[in-house]
RNA sequence: GGAGAGUUGCCGGAGCGGUCGAACGGGGCGGUCUCGAAAACCGUUGAAGGCUACGCCUUCCGGGGGUUCGAAUCCCUCACUCUCCGCCA
């Protein structure tokens, strides 16, 4: 959520900003004279209630002195009577006004590059991919080979987009998660599990609720929804509380399987890996001070691409641009990961700054010092990583010629210390 | 699933329908004392919003609604916590 006071002062200055997330109708000057409309509501309501108080005191005193407070009363009946009618138009207004201001995005950081859509998102950097020296396989011809994974059995028994690793394939899987949260643990992240249904007040903090409900699976006759991320219950753990700032940053990573209904996204990447409605990620979160989020943004994503070259995968940063950035992030880079057999680059980690948009939702507050004022948060999540698109890379990046898989060293000792798998091992 | 109890400030813990933003204790902060410290004593110590602002006003005692001139105090409702029973991993 962004600051009203925010648009009041720079109207033109948020429009601009939203146009540059190619969206030209919000109510941005709607709301800002809505929100007129309230506080002239609100001064007058305050108005007539310290009138009630004060006179509501005097029929105290009255009525211990033994005098007949009657009179009084009817008058201030009349008082408390247009208070109650004051408040409710207030309430009615002030619902609506949250309505929208749930609904508009946060405002793209300076850094961000403008643009219209993924294809302007810039290379910050970029490997060079070797070129295999044979025909490279595709990573579901591979698992297929290999008995990694059964997608029909899986589609049997939950529907098209569900994983099912099975042997090897799973160890694998589990060895890589395994992997990723031993690296961030020792690189001082708190590790966490976190529930993976949420109430709705939580899915509203991270900004997934109202906009990106569809999204997201509801259990049936409960107010509660199944994690598109990990960053929703992690990011909202001291909802409404006030930290102490001396100790920020709070650094989470927590493992948990991701569901994503991914509505609206058929006939695209379906097959295989690519995009399914359940996977499994390792989520990093920071809980920081406004004037170094930025600086910590580089160190997360630092954080996440230590891990592919650890894996000896391949792969480029993107800076998104703002038409591309998600709808709480102010900036956001991508990690993306090479795929010999497709010949092209695959999302596998998202790395972005919220700055005070989750906060201000969530009223997560610090204070820098006994008796200062509590300002807002910044939060910072970002993949480290996704496995299921991991596992694309690698199986393909690490192919051999007749069709094992050679396991970086990094992970030989979560495998037993094998160096490959191969048909054998099934 | 059944029965009961509770939810108050940083923590513990009072609270009669009428100066209760809230007694009392602890903690924190400041001060007196001291060479320093402890003890003792004194003071202070929540948040949000508004204003013709170094002062005043409004709101907040789990969330929401109601009764009333007036509610932390009464009523309804929801959430959560705890105890006992049942069931289970």
């Amino acid at each position: 959520m962004l600051d009203i006071r925010r648009m009041r002062e720079d109207i033109e200055g948020v429009l601009t900003a939203m146009a540059n997330r190619n969206l030209h109708n919000l109510p941005i000057r709607e709301l800002v004279e809505k929100d007129d409309r309230r506080r002239e509501m609100l001064s007058r309501i305050e108005d007539l209630r310290a009138q009630l108080n004060k006179e509501s005191k005097e029929i105290g005193k009255k009525v211990k002195e033994g005098g007949d407070p009657a009179a009084l009363k009817a008058a201030l009946k009349i008082v408390s009577d247009e208070i109650s009618e004051l408040e409710k138009s207030m309430r009615e207004l002030e619902e609506i006004i949250e309505a929208d201001m749930l609904r508009i995005p946060n405002l793209p950081y300076k850094t961000t590059p403008i643009g219209k859509s993924a294809e302007e998102n810039v290379v910050v950097k970029s490997a060079t991919p070797e070129k295999l020296p044979f025909a490279p396989k595709s990573h579901l011809e591979l698992a297929q080979r290999l008995n990694l994974f059964d997608f029909e059995r899986a589609s049997k028994l939950s529907g098209s987009g569900f994983p099912l690793y099975l042997g090897i394939g799973a160890r694998l899987e589990r060895s890589l998660w395994n992997l990723f949260l031993d690296t961030h643990t020792k690189n001082g992240y708190r590790e966490v599990i976190p529930p993976l249904m949420v109430n709705r007040e939580t899915a509203r903090g991270t900004g997934q609720w109202p906009n990106l409900a569809d999204d997201m699976y509801k259990v049936e006759g409960e107010e509660l929804y199944l994690i598109p991320t990990s960053e929703v219950p992690i990011a909202n753990i001291f909802r409404g509380e006030i930290l102490d700032g001396s100790k920020m940053p709070y650094r989470f990573a927590g493992y948990s399987p991701c569901f994503r209904r991914e509505a609206g996204s058929y006939g695209k990447d379906t097959r295989g890996f690519l995009r399914v409605h359940q996977f499994n990620k390792v989520e990093m979160i920071w809980l920081t001070l406004p004037e170094r989020s930025y600086d910590d943004l580089e160190v997360m994503t630092g954080h996440a691409e230590s891990i592919l070259e650890m894996l000896e995968i391949p792969y480029r940063r993107l800076a998104l641009c703002s038409g591309d950035i998600g709808f709480s992030s102010a900036k956001t880079y991508d990690l993306e990961v090479w795929s010999p057999f497709e010949q092209r680059w695959l999302e596998a980690s998202s790395c972005s700054n919220c700055e005070d948009f989750q906060a201000r939702r969530m009223a997560l507050r610090f204070r820098r010092e006994q008796g200062a004022k509590p300002e807002l948060v910044h939060i910072l999540n970002g993949s480290g990583l996704a496995t299921s698109r991991v596992m694309v890379a690698l199986l393909e990046n690490h192919q051999t010629e007749e069709g094992s898989i050679a396991i970086p060293p990094v992970l030989r000792p979560y495998l037993c210390g094998k160096t490959h798998i191969t048909i054998d091992d099934v």
